[in-house]
DNA sequence: CCAACTTTGTGCGTGTGTTCACAAAGGCTT
DNA sequence: AAGCCTTTGTGAACACACGCACAAAGTTGG
């Protein structure tokens, strides 16, 4: 389920904050989700909570670390050291989750040797043998758009089965590769839609009109 | 729907390659998706296709942006002046889609001043001046989890009701407002899920058993 | 030890999204 | 001009996610 990390960082803000015990209308208040999706959620996982009372927190913790694979350490590339690229290697949300970003790649010669966040940018061109030696698992791609379907090509090949892409391309991998893509400026025509749902739907615009008749090339 | 910022990628691709008209069958496997899907989203917007042909691509591409109201500019301010801001207020992807970015706040002095990609960046004291001199409709909120909730809090009161949030936090807001947030851990956290499913769902772990006994603390 | 209270786990009705499959519609060829 | 071929638009079956509401289960207080 795409909603246990989540519950996973609300419950880790309880056990900072020192609270014990946690019922289904607190936690799920907290992850902003209705209670009895996450009672059923975690219903799922098997019953860890107690009637009457509510759910141990530390237990559910390590419930939900186990079922997400986060009792072990998943070792990350990254592809593209742009600004994006650097950002992410410089993300601290990564290794407190158990992800260790294990190299940095980018095919530009300019950057290649520069350090970052405590590691040495390499060359694509030994993409391959990084891959492989250091038992990468996951990928993430932020090269620009023209280079992914390339490099996610290079990557499946090497053993890589699961990848986080950030260019906006649609990637096409073999049914055994996972791919999640997060697209920033989709995020905001999704927005920009619904900002203008609230300001009266398309507006009845006259240039729509002349395009129907042919007269107007956009 | 979602999904029509990516039928809008795929066919400025098939503009720039020159393709005046396209089936749903070939748009869809450029954007990835089901073929019937896509015709009814299509047929949502009404009915722009030719039986026997397929659509338009110039048209297609002109009522896609005017249901999505990318034929008006958007205003955005980002909020955050990290890694990831800066990232942010470099990429190309929000110009060409009509998405603005007319202000870079940041709270921190040492940031205050700097210039980054044309702009200045400004000091978040000066927050509600700036969202309402140039009219900003949308917040992208790439600060610390524990600025998030009271940066949105001044965003809303000063009249922002579109927030992207890339701060780890679940931000409460009022209904009027939408928000979308990306949240870069959860997406590795997912792609460790399905990782572990492939290899074999959670394993059998010794540690497990302890737990429950109560002989061991996480 | 019993009764009242709290909270989980889930059966069920509802709504939404997805896909198949096909009839209707338009263009093209002869 | 007539029939064939391609492709759209959509009806209908299916699947799935959501959330209400309640019974079962456990705790607490007297």
């Amino acid at each position: 389920m795409a909603r246990l990390p989540v519950y996973l960082r609300a419950l880790h803000n309880l056990q900072d904050m020192g609270v014990a015990t946690v019922s289904s209308e607190e936690l799920a208040t907290a992850a902003g989700v209705n209670s009895a999706k996450l009672r059923k959620d975690l219903s799922h996982l098997g019953s860890y909570g107690t009637r009457g009372v509510g759910y141990e927190v530390e237990y559910l913790v390590y419930q939900i670390s186990r079922e997400l694979g986060l009792t072990q350490d998943w070792v990350v590339a990254i592809i593209g050291v742009g600004n994006l690229g650097r950002a992410l290697s410089g993300y601290g949300g990564f290794a407190s989750r158990g992800f260790r970003v294990a190299a940095l790649l980018d095919a530009d010669p300019g950057v290649v040797g520069e350090r970052i966040s405590g590691l040495t940018v390499e060359h694509t061109d030994d993409l391959e043998r990084i891959v492989k030696d250091r038992e990468v698992s996951i990928a993430v791609i932020a090269t620009p758009a023209s280079a992914a379907q390339s490099v996610v090509d290079r990557l499946v090949e090497a053993g890589v089965t699961s990848v986080l892409n950030f260019a906006p391309v649609v990637l096409s991998v073999p049914d055994s590769v996972d791919v999640r893509k997060v697209d920033l400026s989709i995020e905001l025509q999704i927005l920009a839609f619904h900002e203008q749902r609230k300001a009266g739907g398309p507006m009845a615009d006259p240039v729509v009109a002349e395009y129907v008749e042919g007269r107007l090339t956009v």
